[in-house]
DNA sequence: AACTATTTATAAGA
DNA sequence: TTCTTATAAATAGTT
């Protein structure tokens, strides 16, 4: 930030920024990674941001187009998929288990 | 949008628009419902928008402040926490292999 | 990996 | 709670 100054005088376009793009796979090979990677952390930070500033638990599971696995959570991956697994928590109405299925479909 | 005409005069401020906020946990309830309703929709479509573009599988979990879960994924939240349990899938490389072991330990 | 222009997400307010 | 607006934050294309 500091040192913008170093650029006030260039007319040129150095980037022509951030273009939209449309929500479908990227076929290019290294493209696709570079998403992976950018987007991950993207998510990852969300995720967290999300349990922080609402104090809940939640667990993210991913795997690579490469096919390896990431997961990651909060107190961690695996307390939180436990809880769920385990249904520890009695509910008294029900509703809690009807809620957790049902949020499958709706981003295509 | 169409209709921004109608405040095209206006010179008081109707709004300070987004401020920077510290993730820390929000004590105010009311607050903290909407930011977690608000930033769940917001991971949803993170996830799934890095789901379609870089066609990878994943799997999101997260208890509510009020404890009820709210799971989706793709292509759907069971399928994917099963491939990661169960760990049908050979690793030519062992990476799979080696992070999803300790859950398998746990849970299996 | 770093940069920058632009798009997207969202904190406040209505 | 649903919508709007101004601003913060994420990221596509480039180097």
């Amino acid at each position: 930030m500091e040192n913008k100054i170093t650029n006030q005088k260039k007319e040129k376009k150095v980037s022509i920024g951030r273009q939209k793009i449309e929500i479908k796979k990227i076929e290019k090979e290294s493209a696709r990674q570079v998403a992976f990677t950018k987007r991950r952390q993207g998510v990852m930070k969300k995720a967290s941001e999300l349990s922080i500033l609402c104090g809940v638990e939640f667990a993210f599971l991913a795997f690579s187009p490469g096919g390896n696995p990431y997961s990651f959570g909060h107190p961690s991956f695996d307390s939180v998929v436990t809880r769920f697994l385990t249904r520890s928590r009695v509910s008294d109405t029900g509703a809690e288990d009807a809620a957790a299925w049902q949020l499958n479909q709706q981003y295509t």
